[in-house]
RNA sequence: GCCAGAAUAGCUCAGGGGUAGAGCAGCUCACUCGUAAUGAGCAGGUCAAGGGUUCGAAUCCCUUUUCUGGCUCCA
């Protein structure tokens, strides 16, 4: 079977085992309301309206009266029928109803019954219970859910559950998400001493430890001074803005729910910045500007502060106060193309340098409702420009049409990790509204002012984020050019403290992240330590590197390699990080 | 923000109306050891915060805070 055969047969699977799972929630819930219950990546949800909350417990009855539906091995019948025959059928399922009066006219109505249970349904399915394997699926959480995502509908109960094919599939499924568990941020970040974050101090607000800030500083490092070689130059600007600038930015009108609130300071309200552009602007307009200094390319790691809802904040991930790998790019229309092809190739070229290989594109077009600002034939040109870099560098992409913001459209970068999951990272956006409401303008040759463009960039997208994701990535064991311990020197015994001292003093002048472990314990502990903070090289030192002038190198995966004299050791590690090597 | 669950030592967790528990980490002492945990001892707590019920609350109830899973996948 093909590849995209099998996928479309997990599909029929998983929204089948979804109607199973109606059919046993009305069983045990009798006067339960159903609502829609697609099959998604990995498995299947479904909505309800109950009575009363759900709880594990429940899962496991659920589960269980699932198994004997499937056992029973009733056949998918597929019904096409009239609008009103809809409507008399599921007189007592409102959720239903809407669906029903929301379908446009003529359109084929079907319904699929498996004996003691009719859905309203597209299809397709299984055509019989007994194609399902009930030992194959796992209802894995319940959650709430607002009716149709809309945060004014009522909260339904949704039961989230992952079905495949076979019992084994199933099993393997479970131990990725275990594994999953294991690199989760949050929890390396407290293994490996990375982060903190402190509810009595302000939730979503991150504090980076020593050896988290030596990742950061490794990972900025390396952005600026590919940054400079790229033809950018850094800026830096304050935290705060006073409410003329957001006023005239237009944050104030449309962003203002996403903002700190204001602090008043000699009767001026001010605000923290939600985003650096404006900043950047007012450098710009700071003195008149000629074409020959264009393209600006100005870039600053710039910490934002943007109020996210409560319920959203998530690690390192979704987080109030952030720092923007940002940069505004100015410049002439005839520049422009070249800009975005050039910041494209960048951006693939910075995420490549982290270990991630796979790429998606997403270019969003203009909104086709409601206001947007800026002339159709510039839209058409910045559109042209992004489709051009993607095509030009080869990348998959999808058109979200009309998904551009009112004040341009844009390409936003998808990474997958080492896990498979996607995560949005680079963004490249053109602004017209800015360059308007900032009056911006250049002298071009005909002596005339015009106007520039303004393209806005985040190339790691924020830099909490990015660490997040790299920790998952690399779950935790970092390449040496990133580890916050490059190498920690482990001395069998004390009589062997000093030569260990001299060791980690020599890696030090060479500029490497060292550590010695002087304590009391025992080697073999030593080593666990080292080997569980994920530490790339362990150097053991014992009487023989002490005579030989050597060291025992021992690397985070168990391999050893004794007896090598300290030059060969530290001009191999020098060059791993040099060329910034993924091991 | 909304729905559901959770919060006990620095960490991981047990307990559950009647004196607060373990392992790891920490500290002290002994051991001086060759590739994933040496041993003994000591210390560590307003059981998230506030209120209520009770002779008595960490435990039951209410409120607040934070965290977790969701609220994107469209019959």
């Amino acid at each position: 079977m093909s590849d995209d055969k099998k996928i479309e047969k997990l599909e029929l699977m998983r929204h089948s085992t979804a109607h199973v799972m109606a059919e046993a929630v009305l069983q045990l819930f009798p006067g339960a309301k159903i609502a829609i219950g697609p099959s998604i990546e990995n498995g299947f949800y479904y909505d309800f309206d109950l009575p009363r909350s759900i709880t594990t417990e429940d899962l496991e009855k659920i589960s269980d009266v699932m198994r004997e539906i499937i056992k029973e091995k009733k056949d998918f019948v597929r019904t096409e029928v009239s609008k009103a025959e809809a409507l008399n059928m599921f007189a007592d399922q409102p959720y239903k109803l809407e669906l029903i009066n929301g379908l446009p006219e003529g359109e084929v109505i079907s319904t699929y019954n498996q004996g003691g249970f009719t859905d309203l349904c597209r299809g397709p399915h299984v055509e019989n219970s007994g194609q399902l394997n009930p030992q194959s699926f796992k209802l894995l959480s319940i959650a709430g859910a607002y009716w149709r995502g809309d945060e004014s509908r009522p909260m339904l109960q949704r039961i989230y559950g992952t079905a495949w094919t076979n019992p084994k599939d199933l099993r393997m499924h479970l131990q990725h998400l275990e594994e999953m568990e294991k690199r989760d941020h949050r929890k390396l970040g407290k293994e490996l001493d990375l982060f903190s974050l402190h509810e009595e101090a302000g939730p979503g607000l991150v504090y980076w430890h020593p050896k988290g800030a030596r990742i950061r500083l490794a990972i900025e490092d390396f952005w600026r001074k590919e940054h400079y070689k790229n033809g950018y130059e850094m800026v830096y600007t304050p935290h705060v803005g006073k409410a003329w600038l957001w006023e005239t930015s237009g944050h104030l009108d449309f962003y203002k729910e996403g903002m700190f609130n204001s602090m008043e300071m000699d009767a001026s309200d001010y605000y923290a910045k939600p985003m650096n552009c404006p900043f950047h602007i007012l450098i710009y307009n700071n003195t008149k500007r000629s074409y020959r200094e264009l393209p600006c390319r100005w870039a600053e790691l710039g910490t934002v502060y943007r109020y996210e809802k409560s319920g959203v904040l998530h690690g390192l991930m979704r987080v109030r106060g952030f720092t923007q790998d940002d940069a505004h790019i100015i410049c002439t229309p005839e520049q422009m193309a070249d800009e975005i092809s050039e910041t494209l190739r960048f951006s693939l070229f910075m995420l490549r340098s982290f270990g991630f290989t796979e790429f998606k594109a997403y270019l969003a077009t203009k909104p086709t409702s409601g206001k947007s600002v800026g002339e159709q034939s510039k839209w058409d040109a910045a559109i042209e420009s992004l489709r051009a870099a993607i095509e030009k560098e080869g990348l998959e992409y999808d058109v979200d049409e009309g998904g551009g913001a009112f004040y341009g459209p844009k390409i936003d970068l998808k990474i997958k990790d080492a896990m498979g999951r996607a995560w949005q990272l680079s963004t490249i956006q053109f602004d017209f509204n800015l360059p308007e409401r900032f009056k911006m303008t250049f002298v071009d040759h005909d002596g005339k002012e015009k106007q520039p463009y303004v393209i806005h960039r985040a190339l790691l997208g924020s830099i909490e984020r990015f660490f997040g994701v790299l920790i998952e990535h690399f779950g935790g064991a970092f390449p040496v050019w990133l580890s916050p311990v490059q190498v920690c020197v482990i001395p069998v015994a004390a009589p062997f403290d000093d030569y260990a001292k001299k060791v980690a003093s020599d890696l030090k002048e060479a500029g490497l992240r060292v550590e010695v472990d002087l304590s009391d314990l025992r080697m073999n502990a030593k080593i666990r330590n080292a080997q569980n903070q994920k530490i790339p090289y362990m150097l053991i030192i014992g009487e023989k590197e002490e005579e030989e002038k050597a060291v025992s190198v021992r690397l985070r995966t168990g391999k050893q390699t004794n007896g090598v004299p300290f030059a060969d050791f530290l001009s191999m590690i020098n060059e791993k990080i040099e060329k910034q090597e993924l091991i």
